[in-house]
DNA sequence: GCCGTTTTCGGCCCGACTGTTTTCAGTCG
């Protein structure tokens, strides 16, 4: 059976909130968290890794210890010391350091105390006003642990970067129309471009006398205010959504707006290289003792620390603070440098609008090409394509191509690869084609063995040009099935064959970590809407968002060229 | 428990807000 890097990193993470209740040395507990961050963003399985017979020590904050106990972890499925430290703390302590509001000292001492072991426990003590006596507690604290326990379910919530885009655009405009606010920018992971956020991070610069707090807190959507200081305040929104405000001077914008941004990571290992030229780094500016020698933009920051300017998307401590000081960062792909979409539906199967319709909305993109690429007959609910109405497609396609100017369609199709690793058309069709998508729509629970066959199998047929929404995961509902990427990547770069970048914002697949694997090994990606209405086309700047988090630069990105190169690249090897 | 262009030992990011206290600990980002 194969461990899974996450289920690693959930057994770190709540072996540090455990030490952390039983009042062990910090920063044992801050090297278990660090570990479980570096494994949850490795794009490889430390499976794979340690049969490859790699050293673990040499990944970020893991060492010669935790190598071993992640060896053990893998051989054996168990974590001997987490079920020791389980041994003398309750497990179900772990969930109750989720409550806002409870760290792990309060925890300790509701279990010391008041015997308190699970969320049970909580809430029966708070009815009873318990806690209140409770040195160090309240009754306001016993009040806000019984908002926050009827609150839960909604809280553990992280939302998808598109659903939060247009809740963070009007608060801002409503933001900027106070008197005497100057700038107003979403800061945090929404301005890394993370594809879900969990809160959002406004940072504001105003002058004097500004009302600012007083209208944050007042506006239409706000459900409560958590806290409301002068320089900072909290509100929930109606939605769920929890909004920071923070407030600070001009001349610390840069500095605050590049505190805010993070991500937290990565402001510990740059606030670490400061503090090594003997400086400090707050959100009012770059210190040197008393004198504030950075501060007003965010490169002034970076300089004062010998950094070149590091984008938000790459602000993850995966080395890009190593590559900032030795001038190597990578060129980021925008969405301008796109020429083409390679992945959209039409009203022949599945799609809300025309051939026409799309092609036109891809011209007035500025787009040079629009591959139409509908699903084939495999997927029935999709009302998918058999030969004879794919056919009856490419002569449509032909005929409007002699009536369009200034966009080329390209022939395609979303062919399904079956169980079997065959392609759901027959190859006599799939020739006629400038290129094929090919995709997985069933058999997504199969063992990681078989689906990585499959899928190897399926790019064997010369037709299989490009791997669509490779692990087939919907952000927040569905998990990505078990393939063994590395594989793959290796597979279609032996082949000359591609994988996508779908950006749609349900799916976003590949993930960061996944397309920085793939720029690492040399393969390049499509980036692609699979657009089912022309507005749609529009969510090609959410992949470039992920895009651009994987590191990728234009030459990463097969659609980034016009369609005279493009074309010698869809040639199989 | 990790890490090293000051260190293989002795460090490990920094400040705001809240509630409970009466000068501060805990939590959060």
């Amino acid at each position: 059976m194969t461990v899974h890097n996450a289920e690693i990193a959930e057994m770190f993470d709540r072996m540090a909130i455990l030490l952390e209740i039983q009042g062990a040395n910090p920063f044992r507990v801050r090297a278990y968290r660090n570990a479980a961050r570096t494994l949850g963003g490795l794009p490889r399985s430390v499976s794979d890794m340690l049969c490859e017979g790699e050293d673990l020590s040499k990944l970020p904050d893991i060492g010669k210890d935790l190598a071993g106990k992640i060896a053990d972890i893998v051989e054996t499925g168990q974590f001997a010391a987490l079920r020791d430290v389980e041994r003398e703390v309750p497990a179900g302590l772990v969930e109750l350091t989720r409550l806002p509001g409870l760290g792990a000292t309060r925890v300790r001492v509701l279990y010391e105390e008041l015997g308190v072991s699970d969320i049970g426990g909580l809430r029966r003590a708070a009815k009873s006003q318990r806690i209140r006596e409770l040195r160090g507690f309240g009754a306001k604290t016993e009040q806000r642990i019984l908002d926050a326990l009827s609150r839960r379910a909604q809280e553990e919530r992280r939302y998808k970067l598109a659903d939060v885009e247009p809740i963070a655009n009007s608060y801002v405009r409503y933001l900027e129309a106070i008197p005497g606010v100057k700038e107003v920018i979403v800061a945090g992971s929404y301005r890394r471009r993370k594809e879900t956020v969990g809160d959002l991070d406004i940072l504001v610069t105003c002058e004097k006398g500004s009302p600012v707090m007083e209208t944050f807190v007042e506006y239409d959507e706000v459900d409560a205010v958590v806290s409301k200081g002068t320089t900072r305040s909290t509100v929930l929104l109606r939605s769920g959504l929890q909004v920071d405000l923070r407030v600070v001077a001009q001349v610390s914008y840069g500095a605050a707006l590049y505190y805010f941004t993070g991500s937290k990571a990565h402001n510990i290992a740059v606030r670490t290289i400061a503090v090594k030229k003997k400086l400090k780094i707050n959100e009012y500016g770059v210190f040197k003792g008393k004198r504030r020698v950075a501060g007003a933009t965010e490169t002034e920051v970076f300089k004062a620390v010998g950094l070149h300017y590091i984008e938000p998307e790459l602000r993850e401590d995966r080395g890009e603070i190593e590559a900032a000081r030795k001038n190597r960062l990578p060129h980021l792909v925008s969405v301008g440098d796109v020429r083409g979409d390679l992945h959209v539906h039409t009203t022949a199967t599945d799609g809300r609008h025309s051939l026409k319709r799309m092609a036109e909305a891809a011209k007035e993109l500025g787009y040079e090409y629009l591959a139409i690429t509908d699903h084939s007959k495999r997927v029935v609910v999709a009302h998918g394509m058999d030969e004879k109405r794919l056919r009856k497609q490419l002569a449509a396609i032909d005929r409007l191509n002699e009536e369009l100017r200034g966009v080329r369609v390209l022939k395609g199709v979303e062919v399904d690869i079956l169980e079997s690793g065959k392609l759901d058309l027959s190859d006599s069709i799939l020739e006629q084609l400038d290129l094929t998508v090919c995709a997985i729509h069933t058999g997504l629970g199969l063992s990681r063995e078989r689906q990585t066959e499959r899928i190897i199998r399926a790019m064997d047929n010369p037709h299989f040009t490009i791997l669509a929404h490779p692990t087939g995961r919907l952000i927040n509902q569905r998990a990505a099935c078990d393939v063994d990427m590395e594989r793959v990547m290796q597979a279609a770069l032996e082949r000359g064959c591609y994988l996508e970048l779908n950006a749609q914002p349900d799916r976003l697949d590949l993930d960061d970590a996944h397309c920085r694997m793939a720029k690492d090994m040399g393969l390049k990606l499509a980036i692609s809407t699979d657009a089912h209405t022309a507005d749609n086309l529009s969510y090609m700047r959410f992949g470039v968002d992920q895009a651009r988090r994987g590191w990728l630069e234009p030459e990463d990105v097969l659609n980034t060229r016009s369609w005279r190169k493009l074309q010698k690249l869809l040639v199989r090897l």
